[in-house]
RNA sequence: CAAAGAGAU
């Protein structure tokens, strides 16, 4: 059952849900554990196959509340907030993640009051809900509050200076987004990919072409990170904008 | 063995 198990969840990661069906259904009724149906419905949920999803909900003889924030994770993903809202709370409990997957759900809509009202009210909280809460200030264009919300959270990981960075380098501070950078290096934390694409995105808008190239040639060295596709786009940004300045000064 | 948070063009 265990293999069997893993197996779904393997396919449904990576995108092939018939074959995750298939391995499902060769199970049988007997052998299914809430762990084969949880994995299933992650799969249709993961592949955005809504109505699969609810359909596997329906049938599951047994939910838990990982069933349940998997409907939500469904619901909120494809755009349907009320849906999503109506399913927390039929939900028969909560949980950290269950809150978490609900403020995500207010972030993507930018619903900023109503997740602010479910984020305080919260029994709980990790750094993963502070993150999702950073995140719903930021994608509303309220960098100002994400920096206030940061600078009180207990114990911010590299996501969370990732969301603060990304979201100076997007809102015409890109310094800020560089000192951020700095500071969490300074920290101890690993960069990660997505932060080194984003302070060099940063300084390419600032118009710092040495710094942008400095930290492309020593994200392997340095942070252990090896360039991707998206840090040479980034460098391609970088010299049209030189380019751009060349020609203008011819 | 299953569920929640970050990415410019």
């Amino acid at each position: 059952v265990l293999s069997w198990n893993m197996m779904i969840s393997a396919y449904a990661q990576r995108g092939f849900v018939n074959e995750a069906r298939r391995t499902f259904d060769a199970m049988g009724m007997e052998k299914r554990n809430l762990l084969s149906w949880t994995a299933m419905l992650h799969g249709y949920v993961r592949n955005r196959r809504v109505e699969d999803a609810k359909c596997m909900f329906d049938q599951m003889p047994v939910r838990n509340i990982v069933s349940w924030t998997e409907m939500l994770q469904g619901c909120s993903q494809t755009g349907h907030l009320a849906q999503a809202e109506r399913v927390f709370q039929s939900m028969p409990q909560w949980n950290v993640v269950s809150w978490t997957a609900m403020l995500k759900a207010y972030a993507l809509n930018g619903h900023v009051e109503a997740a602010e009202d479910l984020f305080y009210r919260m029994p709980e909280r990790n750094t993963v809900s502070w993150t999702a809460m950073l995140q719903v200030y930021a994608q509303s264009g309220r960098p100002a509050e994400a920096m206030t919300l940061f600078g009180v959270m207990p114990e911010p990981d590299i996501l969370s200076w990732t969301v603060m960075v990304t979201t100076y380098a997007n809102c015409g501070h890109g310094e800020v987004a560089v000192e951020l950078f700095q500071r969490l290096v300074l920290e101890g934390l690993k960069p990660s990919r997505v932060s080194l694409l984003s302070v060099m995105v940063a300084c390419t808008r600032l118009g710092l072409v040495q710094q942008c190239w400095y930290y492309f040639t020593c994200m392997k060295d340095d942070h252990g990170v090896a360039p991707h596709e998206e840090h040479y786009s980034c460098l391609v940004d970088l010299l049209e904008r030189v380019g751009q300045v060349d020609q203008n000064k011819v």
